[in-house]
DNA sequence: GATACATACTTGCGAAATGCAAGTACGAAT
DNA sequence: ATTCGTACTTGCATTTCGCAAGTATGTATC
């Protein structure tokens, strides 16, 4: 984190960002949310390179703070899964707002892929098709 | 910034995250936003409590990305102000998906604050009300 | 009109976080 | 038995941060 960390705050902002406010952690939650990664390879397989020994430290504050689980495989690692939280999937609405102004502003942005595509078109029925993707976690 | 920066990149969030992606510049633009703030002792006041070198590095950062203008009065400094483009006034769904998600998981919240009672009462009503503050820069 | 004060910064430095490369531990595959 | 894949940890140079102090310039006060 860039900013000191507060025991608490009254702003819901900073308390946000306080958990997951640095890029990062927005990185992975979005391959988490929007991609439905679960495994450390495949965070490690993103475009942005994040290295490993950041990921990891990432996915642990993650962890601590109640927005991913660390689901361990019996008797091997390499099934280590990290999956959302309700509160994970929350943010959802954040994500998708982070998305529709990156999109305005970005002339770089690859709109090929089709999500880029259905978050215009179709938000809500895009956010329930990856939300079914959770079905396990939903209350 | 703590992720290198890219030149350019074809995802919308990554591409957000290089320009306000740091906690101090989103308490920056929640100073702007929602709390009108304009002045550099205004922001510097914030409860957050952030030091003089970063205020100026990051005011300066939002204003090369196009966020923010600087506006100086002649003569003297103490009238400089910093204003948002329609860049950051775009920016509102996502202050406001951000407050909602803390609104939710934050038990230390202020409720007192009439505004965080109001994005829940009346989120267009409080998003209509503040854009008012902008009148002269809306197109 | 000299002095104090306010504001908007910049500078210096120790502490912390980052980025990169390498190493480790362990199960699976050959 | 050896190699490979995966999930990490460790070490170290570089960058960024947080804090304190200093600077520049205009305004207010005596």
């Amino acid at each position: 984190m860039l900013m000191k960390k507060r025991a608490s705050t009254v702003c819901p902002i900073v308390y946000a960002l306080d958990i997951w406010g640095d890029p990062w952690s927005l990185v992975i939650l979005r391959d988490v949310l929007i991609h439905n990664k679960r495994h450390y390879r495949e965070f490690l397989a993103s475009r942005e390179q994040i290295s490993t020994n950041i990921l990891s430290a990432r996915l642990q504050s993650l962890v601590e703070a109640g927005i991913l689980v660390k689901i361990e495989g019996e008797s091997n690692r390499a099934q280590t899964m990290y999956r959302p939280t309700q509160k994970a999937l929350d943010l959802f609405p954040v994500v998708f707002a982070i998305m529709h102004w990156g999109l305005k502003y970005n002339p770089n942005t690859d709109m090929s892929i089709p999500i880029m595509q259905e978050l215009t078109t179709n938000e809500k029925g895009l956010e329930h098709r990856l939300l079914s993707n959770f079905d396990d976690i939903q209350s």
